[in-house]
RNA sequence: GGCGACGUAGCCAAGUGGUUUAAGGCGGAGGUCUGCAAAACCUCUAUUCAGCGGUUCAAAUCCGCUCGUCGCCUCCA
């Protein structure tokens, strides 16, 4: 049984499809800059997610939105002097970029909101035929006050919320708490022709239309950043079940926590502490960020620090040298190492509302197991296969990270052979330098029975 | 002010009433192996879970208070 945390609820919930596919929406990103980790995290999160109920047996249709019209977005267009289109086009190829390289399997479908305006404005009218939205000088808003169970999400009460913000009420509106569905136009701002006059939509009705076209209006999973709670997946709520009347739009609300940096504030666009994905492949391997990230808890907010990446790429060492291990070619004993208590134990961890740090203990276990087996001689095949495959679940490519010795493999060998003759005729201090020029370049090397291995760090 | 999260070893981080006299990783110490190493294996590395008080046969886990940290309430994964 599968359970998840549920932030409406604020409890774990077995986890049931309605249909014979489990539908999952994940908020995408705003595409006016590169990703930075944040971003990884959630991505990882929900991908782990993905592949986690494929592994548990289901089929997964998994959304996940670019928003490609926003403030921000036309704020940087304007201020580099190109056309809107420009900017996203440049992030959107930035954002795949960063995500096939952290091993993060692409979304069943990537809609863009500016590719879905007629569902967009046709999920506006809806509202407004039912009395939810009314339009006003070219904008259209939604009525929160007409939403009895608005705040459901967040645990928020209009009128607390409203004492806390700021007052500047835009002209039109007929109480501050109401938010846009649909911007007037303004100069040099993209537009599309709508019932209301030319104008672009708000952030949070695209979110709505594009679950409801390509899911459903009811589906099972909703995920993103705990920051999204409020206002983004409160408003989501309240046009969804407005314009379906199907309650509850998402069976599962699913967040994931903030990255938080050293001085133990949360890592964001606005402060400008970003670490930009693509610059960190650079210098990790995808397996180490991935396990970073997932070496916490997805509730939880992992502390953002390089020296910790840095200690996952050598756990990572660890994995990669278990699966490695060759099993006898003659098993005499008929022995072989017994995987399955750990892949219960992973399986058990994961159910557990995707409990990863478990799940990779589990995994790290099996691991001294495999080398136990190893130094016994009996056989491990099994139980390597059996890593990799958990591995797999959690997106972990064990692929040896990126070369940075700049010597190529003949270049090594060669220096390794320099190295044999040097050990041969017992010039050891030779045969250290030798090898001490290697690591300096990052590749280790290694003497067993007889032979040296070698590989990159 | 309202809503919420958190404080576990040198560091990261699970565990949320007894099966854990607290997983796993990194780091550190000793041993085996090795020409020496590396890797691996073995052993050790929190009598204790921010502090204080309470409930209970039993608490890191529940309750109260205190101290400290952070998020949301405004664009944000």
């Amino acid at each position: 049984m599968i359970q998840l945390y549920n932030s409406l609820t604020r409890k774990k919930e077995e986890f049931v499809p309605i249909g014979d596919e489990v539908k999952m929406y994940v908020c995408g990103v705003t595409v006016y800059d590169d990703s930075h980790l944040g971003h990884a995290l959630s991505s990882i999160v929900f991908d782990v997610l993905h592949r986690y109920l494929e592994y548990r047996g289901f089929k997964v249709r998994r959304v996940q939105n670019f928003t490609d019209v926003d403030d921000k977005i036309i704020t940087r267009a304007n201020k580099e002097g190109v056309p809107a289109e420009e900017i996203t086009e440049k992030y959107i190829e930035s954002f795949y970029e960063s995500m096939d390289g952290l091993n993060v399997r692409r979304a069943t479908v990537h809609p863009r909101a500016t590719e879905d305006m007629p569902e967009i404005i046709g999920l506006i009218q809806r509202l407004i035929d039912g009395g939810w939205a009314y339009p006003t000088n070219g904008s259209v808003y939604f009525r929160v006050r007409r939403d009895d169970g608005y705040g459901k999400l967040s645990g928020q009460n209009i009128d607390e919320m409203l004492e806390a913000t700021r007052h500047d009420m835009e002209v039109g509106k007929e109480d501050p708490a109401d938010f846009a569905l649909w911007k007037a136009v303004k100069p040099d701002e993209p537009q599309w022709g709508s019932p209301w006059g030319q104008g672009r939509p708000g952030w949070h009705i695209e979110c709505s239309a594009m679950a409801f076209k390509h899911l459903g209006e009811q589906i099972d999973i909703h995920g993103g950043g705990l920051d999204l709670i409020f206002p983004h997946h409160e408003n989501e709520i309240a046009q969804s079940e407005s314009a379906s009347g199907s309650v509850p739009f998402s069976r599962f609300w699913m967040h994931n926590g903030m990255l938080r940096n050293a001085v133990g504030q949360e890592m964001s666009k606005s402060l400008g502490n970003a670490f930009n994905v693509n610059s960190a492949l650079e210098e990790f391997s995808s397996d180490a960020i991935r396990l970073w990230i997932l070496q916490s808890h997805y509730r939880t907010n992992p502390l953002l620090d390089k020296e910790l990446i840095a200690a996952a790429e050598r756990s990572m060492r660890r994995i990669r040298q278990a699966v490695e291990v060759e099993s006898p070619a003659f098993d005499e004993v008929g022995e072989s190492v017994d995987f399955r208590p750990f892949e219960k134990r992973f399986t058990e961890a994961m159910d557990d509302d995707l409990n990863t740090p478990q799940a990779i203990a589990a995994i790290f276990d099996l691991v001294r197991e495999v080398f136990r087996g190893r130094d016994s001689g009996i056989d491990v095949s099994g139980a390597v296969e059996s890593i990799r495959d958990l591995s797999g679940v959690l997106g972990l490519s064990l692929e040896a990270p990126p070369d940075k010795s700049g010597l190529s493999d003949a270049e090594i060998e060669a220096l390794i052979r320099q190295r044999h003759e040097a050990r041969d005729e017992k010039r050891w201090s030779d045969a250290d330098l030798v090898r001490d020029q290697l690591a300096a370049a990052g590749v280790s090397i290694a003497d067993t029975a007889g032979e040296t291995t070698w590989s990159r760090k």
